[in-house]
DNA sequence: TATCTTATGTTATATCATAACAGTCAAGGC
DNA sequence: GCCTTGACTGTTATGATATAACATAAGATA
Protein backbone atom coordinates (compact mmCIF):
# COMPACT_ATOMS: atom_id res chain seq x y z
CA UNK A 1 0.00 0.00 0.00
CA UNK A 2 2.71 2.31 0.66
CA UNK A 3 0.45 5.49 2.28
CA UNK A 4 2.03 8.38 3.57
CA UNK A 5 0.15 8.19 7.46
CA UNK A 6 -2.29 10.64 7.36
CA UNK A 7 -4.27 9.86 4.43
CA UNK A 8 -5.57 6.27 5.72
CA UNK A 9 -5.99 4.86 2.29
CA UNK A 10 -6.22 7.45 -0.04
CA UNK A 11 -3.16 7.99 -1.96
CA UNK A 12 -3.60 9.34 -5.54
CA UNK A 13 -4.74 12.52 -7.33
CA UNK A 14 -7.78 10.25 -8.66
CA UNK A 15 -9.15 10.29 -4.58
CA UNK A 16 -9.03 13.52 -3.67
CA UNK A 17 -12.49 14.37 -4.24
CA UNK A 18 -13.17 11.03 -1.50
CA UNK A 19 -14.51 11.42 1.57
CA UNK A 20 -12.50 9.38 4.01
CA UNK A 21 -13.10 5.63 3.85
CA UNK A 22 -14.37 5.17 7.19
CA UNK A 23 -17.19 7.73 6.37
CA UNK A 24 -18.05 6.07 3.28
CA UNK A 25 -18.00 2.61 4.94
CA UNK A 26 -20.73 3.76 7.29
CA UNK A 27 -22.73 5.51 4.72
CA UNK A 28 -22.43 2.93 2.88
CA UNK A 29 -23.93 0.31 5.61
CA UNK A 30 -26.87 2.58 6.40
CA UNK A 31 -27.67 3.13 2.73
CA UNK A 32 -27.93 -0.24 2.35
CA UNK A 33 -29.78 -1.59 5.05
CA UNK A 34 -32.35 0.89 4.28
CA UNK A 35 -33.19 -0.95 1.18
CA UNK A 36 -33.55 -3.90 3.12
CA UNK A 37 -30.38 -5.05 2.31
CA UNK A 38 -27.27 -6.18 3.72
CA UNK A 39 -23.55 -5.32 3.66
CA UNK A 40 -21.62 -8.18 4.32
CA UNK A 41 -18.07 -8.89 5.37
CA UNK A 42 -17.10 -9.84 1.46
CA UNK A 43 -19.15 -6.73 -0.13
CA UNK A 44 -17.60 -4.58 2.69
CA UNK A 45 -14.10 -5.94 2.27
CA UNK A 46 -14.71 -5.71 -1.44
CA UNK A 47 -16.02 -1.81 -1.18
CA UNK A 48 -12.20 -1.41 1.12
CA UNK A 49 -10.51 -2.67 -1.67
CA UNK A 50 -11.99 -0.52 -4.27
CA UNK A 51 -11.63 2.59 -1.64
CA UNK A 52 -8.54 1.83 -1.11
CA UNK A 53 -7.31 1.55 -5.09
CA UNK A 54 -5.61 3.76 -7.26
CA UNK A 55 -7.44 4.07 -10.21
CA UNK A 56 -9.93 1.65 -11.07
CA UNK A 57 -9.64 -2.56 -10.43
CA UNK A 58 -10.24 -5.25 -12.81
CA UNK A 59 -12.27 -8.07 -11.07
CA UNK A 60 -9.92 -10.59 -11.20
CA UNK A 61 -7.65 -8.05 -9.18
CA UNK A 62 -10.52 -7.58 -6.60
CA UNK A 63 -10.65 -11.29 -6.20
CA UNK A 64 -7.08 -12.00 -5.85
CA UNK A 65 -7.06 -8.99 -2.60
CA UNK A 66 -10.34 -11.47 -1.53
CA UNK A 67 -8.78 -14.60 -1.97
CA UNK A 68 -5.38 -13.35 0.49
CA UNK A 69 -8.47 -12.36 3.06
CA UNK A 70 -9.83 -15.92 3.36
CA UNK A 71 -12.78 -15.00 1.13
CA UNK A 72 -13.53 -17.26 -1.73
CA UNK A 73 -11.37 -17.27 -4.46
CA UNK A 74 -13.71 -17.68 -7.57
CA UNK A 75 -14.94 -15.06 -10.55
CA UNK A 76 -18.27 -15.47 -9.10
CA UNK A 77 -17.15 -14.51 -5.26
CA UNK A 78 -15.89 -10.94 -6.70
CA UNK A 79 -18.33 -10.94 -9.59
CA UNK A 80 -21.48 -10.98 -7.18
CA UNK A 81 -19.90 -8.30 -4.83
CA UNK A 82 -19.16 -5.64 -7.12
CA UNK A 83 -22.26 -6.49 -9.16
CA UNK A 84 -23.69 -6.15 -5.46
CA UNK A 85 -21.69 -2.55 -4.98
CA UNK A 86 -22.32 -0.79 -8.22
CA UNK A 87 -26.12 -1.59 -8.26
CA UNK A 88 -26.48 -0.14 -4.93
CA UNK A 89 -24.39 3.01 -6.03
CA UNK A 90 -21.80 2.18 -3.79
CA UNK A 91 -19.75 1.57 -6.81
CA UNK A 92 -19.26 2.07 -10.72
CA UNK A 93 -18.05 0.06 -13.87
CA UNK A 94 -15.73 1.78 -15.97
CA UNK A 95 -16.38 -0.23 -19.31
CA UNK A 96 -13.51 1.05 -21.70
CA UNK A 97 -11.00 -0.54 -18.70
CA UNK A 98 -13.18 -3.96 -18.02
CA UNK A 99 -12.65 -2.56 -14.62
CA UNK A 100 -14.70 -1.02 -11.26
CA UNK A 101 -14.44 1.84 -9.09
CA UNK A 102 -15.68 2.93 -5.72
CA UNK A 103 -18.36 5.51 -6.00
CA UNK A 104 -16.29 9.08 -5.27
CA UNK A 105 -19.81 10.60 -3.57
CA UNK A 106 -22.42 8.12 -2.79
CA UNK A 107 -25.59 8.54 -1.34
CA UNK A 108 -27.07 10.98 -3.98
CA UNK A 109 -28.67 9.89 -7.02
CA UNK A 110 -26.23 10.64 -9.87
CA UNK A 111 -25.47 10.44 -13.62
CA UNK A 112 -21.22 10.05 -13.64
CA UNK A 113 -18.76 10.95 -16.11
CA UNK A 114 -15.49 9.23 -15.86
CA UNK A 115 -12.56 11.18 -16.87
CA UNK A 116 -9.55 8.04 -17.56
CA UNK A 117 -6.01 9.22 -18.00
CA UNK A 118 -4.51 7.59 -20.53
CA UNK A 119 -0.65 8.26 -18.60
CA UNK A 120 -0.84 7.59 -15.64
CA UNK A 121 -4.12 5.46 -15.41
CA UNK A 122 -6.30 7.22 -12.79
CA UNK A 123 -10.13 7.42 -12.80
CA UNK A 124 -11.93 10.39 -11.72
CA UNK A 125 -15.41 10.80 -11.32
CA UNK A 126 -16.86 14.15 -12.58
CA UNK A 127 -20.13 15.76 -12.45
CA UNK A 128 -22.28 15.22 -15.19
CA UNK A 129 -25.84 16.54 -14.30
CA UNK A 130 -24.82 19.01 -17.55
CA UNK A 131 -23.94 15.89 -19.41
CA UNK A 132 -26.60 13.92 -18.87
CA UNK A 133 -29.13 16.96 -19.37
CA UNK A 134 -27.78 17.26 -22.49
CA UNK A 135 -27.75 13.27 -23.16
CA UNK A 136 -31.43 13.64 -22.30
CA UNK A 137 -32.50 15.85 -24.64
CA UNK A 138 -30.58 13.52 -27.77
CA UNK A 139 -32.03 10.85 -26.71
CA UNK A 140 -35.64 12.87 -26.23
CA UNK A 141 -35.18 14.26 -29.85
CA UNK A 142 -35.02 10.31 -31.02
CA UNK A 143 -37.55 9.43 -29.28
CA UNK A 144 -35.73 7.20 -27.20
CA UNK A 145 -36.46 6.68 -23.14
CA UNK A 146 -32.94 6.96 -21.65
CA UNK A 147 -32.91 4.60 -18.59
CA UNK A 148 -29.55 5.00 -17.90
CA UNK A 149 -26.03 5.67 -19.50
CA UNK A 150 -22.12 5.42 -19.65
CA UNK A 151 -20.16 8.66 -19.93
CA UNK A 152 -16.22 7.71 -20.00
CA UNK A 153 -13.62 10.39 -21.87
CA UNK A 154 -10.42 9.33 -22.12
CA UNK A 155 -7.17 11.95 -22.02
CA UNK A 156 -4.91 13.28 -20.04
CA UNK A 157 -5.38 14.56 -16.39
CA UNK A 158 -4.31 17.77 -14.62
CA UNK A 159 -1.09 15.82 -12.57
CA UNK A 160 0.22 14.40 -16.29
CA UNK A 161 -0.51 17.59 -17.91
CA UNK A 162 1.18 19.47 -15.30
CA UNK A 163 4.23 16.85 -14.81
CA UNK A 164 4.74 16.56 -18.57
CA UNK A 165 4.92 20.69 -18.99
CA UNK A 166 7.87 20.66 -15.90
CA UNK A 167 9.84 17.66 -18.04
CA UNK A 168 9.52 19.98 -21.33
CA UNK A 169 11.65 22.66 -19.13
CA UNK A 170 13.77 20.52 -17.41
CA UNK A 171 14.85 19.73 -20.98
CA UNK A 172 14.87 23.23 -22.29
CA UNK B 1 -32.28 -11.57 -43.75
CA UNK B 2 -36.64 -11.13 -44.70
CA UNK B 3 -35.90 -7.92 -46.61
CA UNK B 4 -38.20 -5.92 -48.27
CA UNK B 5 -37.18 -5.67 -51.61
CA UNK B 6 -37.09 -1.93 -51.68
CA UNK B 7 -34.45 -1.46 -48.95
CA UNK B 8 -31.24 -3.21 -50.40
CA UNK B 9 -29.76 -3.97 -47.12
CA UNK B 10 -31.26 -1.79 -44.52
CA UNK B 11 -34.04 -3.82 -42.57
CA UNK B 12 -34.80 -2.18 -39.15
CA UNK B 13 -35.54 1.13 -37.52
CA UNK B 14 -31.65 1.66 -36.71
CA UNK B 15 -30.49 2.09 -39.89
CA UNK B 16 -32.89 4.57 -40.79
CA UNK B 17 -30.21 7.24 -40.37
CA UNK B 18 -28.02 5.72 -42.84
CA UNK B 19 -27.24 6.30 -46.58
CA UNK B 20 -27.29 3.44 -49.10
CA UNK B 21 -24.70 0.98 -48.68
CA UNK B 22 -23.64 1.33 -52.12
CA UNK B 23 -23.02 4.94 -51.13
CA UNK B 24 -21.33 4.47 -47.84
CA UNK B 25 -18.95 1.62 -49.02
CA UNK B 26 -18.19 4.13 -52.50
CA UNK B 27 -17.51 6.69 -49.59
CA UNK B 28 -15.21 4.61 -47.06
CA UNK B 29 -13.07 3.39 -50.65
CA UNK B 30 -11.56 7.24 -51.15
CA UNK B 31 -11.92 8.21 -47.85
CA UNK B 32 -9.58 5.15 -46.68
CA UNK B 33 -7.01 5.95 -49.88
CA UNK B 34 -6.68 9.83 -49.10
CA UNK B 35 -5.27 8.44 -46.17
CA UNK B 36 -3.07 6.44 -47.89
CA UNK B 37 -4.66 3.00 -46.63
CA UNK B 38 -6.17 0.53 -48.76
CA UNK B 39 -9.75 -1.11 -48.31
CA UNK B 40 -9.06 -4.32 -48.70
CA UNK B 41 -11.52 -7.22 -49.30
CA UNK B 42 -11.75 -8.15 -45.81
CA UNK B 43 -12.28 -4.53 -44.62
CA UNK B 44 -14.62 -4.08 -47.38
CA UNK B 45 -17.08 -6.93 -46.68
CA UNK B 46 -16.60 -6.62 -42.72
CA UNK B 47 -17.84 -2.99 -43.14
CA UNK B 48 -20.76 -4.80 -45.27
CA UNK B 49 -21.41 -7.10 -43.03
CA UNK B 50 -21.83 -4.31 -40.22
CA UNK B 51 -24.05 -2.22 -42.76
CA UNK B 52 -26.53 -5.23 -43.22
CA UNK B 53 -26.08 -6.11 -39.79
CA UNK B 54 -29.25 -5.94 -37.26
CA UNK B 55 -28.54 -3.75 -34.41
CA UNK B 56 -24.64 -4.41 -33.51
CA UNK B 57 -22.38 -7.32 -33.89
CA UNK B 58 -19.52 -8.91 -32.22
CA UNK B 59 -16.51 -9.71 -33.42
CA UNK B 60 -17.05 -13.48 -33.41
CA UNK B 61 -20.56 -12.83 -35.52
CA UNK B 62 -18.36 -11.03 -37.77
CA UNK B 63 -15.60 -13.41 -38.03
CA UNK B 64 -18.21 -16.68 -39.00
CA UNK B 65 -19.86 -14.19 -41.60
CA UNK B 66 -16.00 -13.76 -42.86
CA UNK B 67 -15.15 -17.48 -42.63
CA UNK B 68 -18.59 -18.19 -44.55
CA UNK B 69 -17.39 -16.05 -47.22
CA UNK B 70 -13.73 -17.67 -47.53
CA UNK B 71 -11.87 -15.47 -45.88
CA UNK B 72 -9.75 -16.67 -42.65
CA UNK B 73 -11.48 -18.08 -39.88
CA UNK B 74 -9.53 -17.09 -36.93
CA UNK B 75 -10.20 -14.12 -34.24
CA UNK B 76 -7.44 -11.89 -35.37
CA UNK B 77 -9.00 -11.42 -38.81
CA UNK B 78 -12.04 -10.11 -38.01
CA UNK B 79 -10.64 -7.86 -34.80
CA UNK B 80 -7.80 -6.57 -37.22
CA UNK B 81 -10.64 -5.15 -40.07
CA UNK B 82 -13.11 -4.22 -37.35
CA UNK B 83 -10.28 -2.12 -35.78
CA UNK B 84 -9.24 -0.83 -38.91
CA UNK B 85 -12.86 0.20 -39.72
CA UNK B 86 -13.07 2.01 -35.85
CA UNK B 87 -9.81 3.58 -36.54
CA UNK B 88 -10.44 4.94 -39.75
CA UNK B 89 -14.34 6.01 -38.69
CA UNK B 90 -16.17 3.99 -40.66
CA UNK B 91 -17.11 1.68 -37.77
CA UNK B 92 -17.95 2.22 -33.97
CA UNK B 93 -17.17 0.10 -30.78
CA UNK B 94 -20.06 -0.18 -28.64
CA UNK B 95 -18.36 -1.42 -25.42
CA UNK B 96 -21.55 -1.86 -23.29
CA UNK B 97 -22.29 -4.68 -26.01
CA UNK B 98 -18.75 -5.78 -26.87
CA UNK B 99 -20.00 -5.19 -30.26
CA UNK B 100 -19.14 -3.25 -33.37
CA UNK B 101 -21.64 -1.09 -35.63
CA UNK B 102 -21.37 0.47 -38.82
CA UNK B 103 -20.83 4.31 -38.82
CA UNK B 104 -24.21 5.72 -39.54
CA UNK B 105 -22.82 8.97 -40.86
CA UNK B 106 -18.96 8.64 -41.77
CA UNK B 107 -16.89 11.38 -43.88
CA UNK B 108 -17.41 14.25 -40.81
CA UNK B 109 -15.39 13.95 -37.61
CA UNK B 110 -17.98 13.32 -34.88
CA UNK B 111 -18.41 12.66 -31.40
CA UNK B 112 -20.75 10.01 -31.56
CA UNK B 113 -23.79 8.95 -28.73
CA UNK B 114 -25.36 5.37 -29.20
CA UNK B 115 -28.87 4.80 -28.29
CA UNK B 116 -28.99 1.08 -26.98
CA UNK B 117 -32.54 -0.52 -26.87
CA UNK B 118 -33.26 -3.08 -24.02
CA UNK B 119 -35.96 -4.39 -25.69
CA UNK B 120 -35.08 -4.64 -29.42
CA UNK B 121 -31.26 -4.26 -29.06
CA UNK B 122 -30.83 -2.09 -31.29
CA UNK B 123 -27.98 0.60 -31.70
CA UNK B 124 -28.54 4.10 -32.94
CA UNK B 125 -26.06 6.58 -33.57
CA UNK B 126 -27.67 9.93 -32.01
CA UNK B 127 -25.65 13.07 -32.67
CA UNK B 128 -24.14 14.67 -29.72
CA UNK B 129 -22.25 17.82 -30.10
CA UNK B 130 -24.43 19.40 -27.40
CA UNK B 131 -23.41 16.04 -25.05
CA UNK B 132 -19.32 16.38 -26.56
CA UNK B 133 -19.90 19.70 -25.48
CA UNK B 134 -20.98 19.36 -21.98
CA UNK B 135 -18.60 16.96 -21.66
CA UNK B 136 -15.71 19.11 -22.89
CA UNK B 137 -16.88 21.77 -19.99
CA UNK B 138 -16.93 19.20 -17.17
CA UNK B 139 -13.29 17.83 -18.22
CA UNK B 140 -11.98 21.28 -18.49
CA UNK B 141 -13.48 22.22 -15.04
CA UNK B 142 -11.62 19.25 -13.70
CA UNK B 143 -8.39 20.26 -15.64
CA UNK B 144 -8.46 17.42 -17.88
CA UNK B 145 -7.70 17.42 -21.61
CA UNK B 146 -9.78 15.21 -23.19
CA UNK B 147 -9.01 13.20 -26.32
CA UNK B 148 -12.13 11.20 -26.92
CA UNK B 149 -15.34 9.64 -25.54
CA UNK B 150 -17.82 6.75 -25.28
CA UNK B 151 -21.15 7.65 -24.22
CA UNK B 152 -23.47 4.88 -24.50
CA UNK B 153 -27.03 5.55 -23.58
CA UNK B 154 -29.49 2.46 -22.72
CA UNK B 155 -33.15 2.54 -22.39
CA UNK B 156 -35.97 1.48 -24.89
CA UNK B 157 -36.40 3.01 -28.62
CA UNK B 158 -39.34 5.23 -30.15
CA UNK B 159 -40.75 1.72 -31.93
CA UNK B 160 -40.09 -0.48 -28.92
CA UNK B 161 -42.36 2.20 -26.95
CA UNK B 162 -45.01 2.39 -29.90
CA UNK B 163 -45.06 -1.43 -29.77
CA UNK B 164 -45.39 -1.56 -26.16
CA UNK B 165 -48.42 0.74 -26.25
CA UNK B 166 -50.03 -0.91 -28.73
CA UNK B 167 -49.65 -3.78 -27.03
CA UNK B 168 -51.39 -2.31 -23.76
CA UNK B 169 -54.49 -1.36 -25.75
CA UNK B 170 -55.07 -4.72 -26.97
CA UNK B 171 -54.90 -6.35 -23.73
CA UNK B 172 -57.45 -3.49 -22.10
C1' DT C 1 -37.02 -25.62 16.14
C1' DA C 2 -38.66 -25.93 11.49
C1' DT C 3 -38.83 -23.41 7.47
C1' DC C 4 -37.88 -20.10 4.09
C1' DT C 5 -34.79 -16.89 1.91
C1' DT C 6 -30.52 -14.94 0.90
C1' DA C 7 -25.77 -15.31 0.34
C1' DT C 8 -21.41 -17.90 -0.36
C1' DG C 9 -18.32 -21.19 -2.41
C1' DT C 10 -17.13 -24.46 -6.08
C1' DT C 11 -16.82 -26.62 -10.66
C1' DA C 12 -17.09 -25.95 -15.13
C1' DT C 13 -17.53 -23.38 -19.23
C1' DA C 14 -18.65 -19.45 -22.17
C1' DT C 15 -17.20 -15.26 -24.25
C1' DC C 16 -14.06 -11.68 -25.66
C1' DA C 17 -9.33 -10.32 -27.15
C1' DT C 18 -4.35 -10.36 -28.30
C1' DA C 19 0.71 -12.03 -28.84
C1' DA C 20 3.74 -14.01 -31.95
C1' DC C 21 5.15 -15.79 -36.13
C1' DA C 22 4.85 -17.49 -41.04
C1' DG C 23 3.35 -16.85 -45.57
C1' DT C 24 1.50 -13.57 -49.22
C1' DC C 25 0.94 -9.67 -51.97
C1' DA C 26 1.39 -5.04 -53.87
C1' DA C 27 4.35 -0.91 -54.84
C1' DG C 28 8.57 1.43 -55.90
C1' DG C 29 13.65 1.35 -57.03
C1' DC C 30 17.03 -0.70 -59.85
C1' DG D 1 11.54 -7.44 -65.42
C1' DC D 2 13.12 -8.49 -60.66
C1' DC D 3 14.18 -7.59 -56.18
C1' DT D 4 13.56 -5.25 -51.88
C1' DT D 5 10.44 -3.56 -48.60
C1' DG D 6 6.52 -2.80 -46.02
C1' DA D 7 1.76 -3.82 -45.43
C1' DC D 8 -1.67 -7.29 -45.12
C1' DT D 9 -3.54 -11.99 -44.13
C1' DG D 10 -3.70 -16.37 -41.93
C1' DT D 11 -2.54 -19.60 -38.18
C1' DT D 12 -1.45 -21.38 -33.57
C1' DA D 13 -1.68 -20.59 -29.09
C1' DT D 14 -2.92 -18.29 -25.04
C1' DG D 15 -4.69 -14.67 -22.10
C1' DA D 16 -8.42 -12.04 -19.99
C1' DT D 17 -13.12 -11.32 -18.78
C1' DA D 18 -17.62 -13.14 -17.33
C1' DT D 19 -21.46 -16.33 -16.25
C1' DA D 20 -24.29 -20.83 -15.58
C1' DA D 21 -25.46 -24.21 -12.43
C1' DC D 22 -25.49 -26.41 -8.27
C1' DA D 23 -24.23 -27.52 -3.35
C1' DT D 24 -23.60 -25.61 1.22
C1' DA D 25 -24.09 -22.28 4.86
C1' DA D 26 -25.91 -18.46 7.28
C1' DG D 27 -29.88 -15.14 8.59
C1' DA D 28 -34.56 -14.24 9.11
C1' DT D 29 -39.43 -15.75 10.24
C1' DA D 30 -42.75 -17.98 12.59
ZN1 LIG E 1 -20.53 7.86 -8.19
ZN1 LIG F 1 -2.78 11.19 -15.26
ZN1 LIG G 1 -20.47 7.54 -36.61
ZN1 LIG H 1 -36.26 -1.19 -29.48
Amino acid sequence: MADSPESQSFCCPDHSGHAPAQAILAQAESRVKSHGLRLTPVRRRTLEILLQAHGALGAYDVLEQLAADGFGAQPPVAYRALNFLVENGLAHRIRRLNAFTACAHPGHDHRAAFLICETCESVTEAPSDAVGAALGVAAQDMGFALSRATIEAVGQCRDCIARETADQRTIA
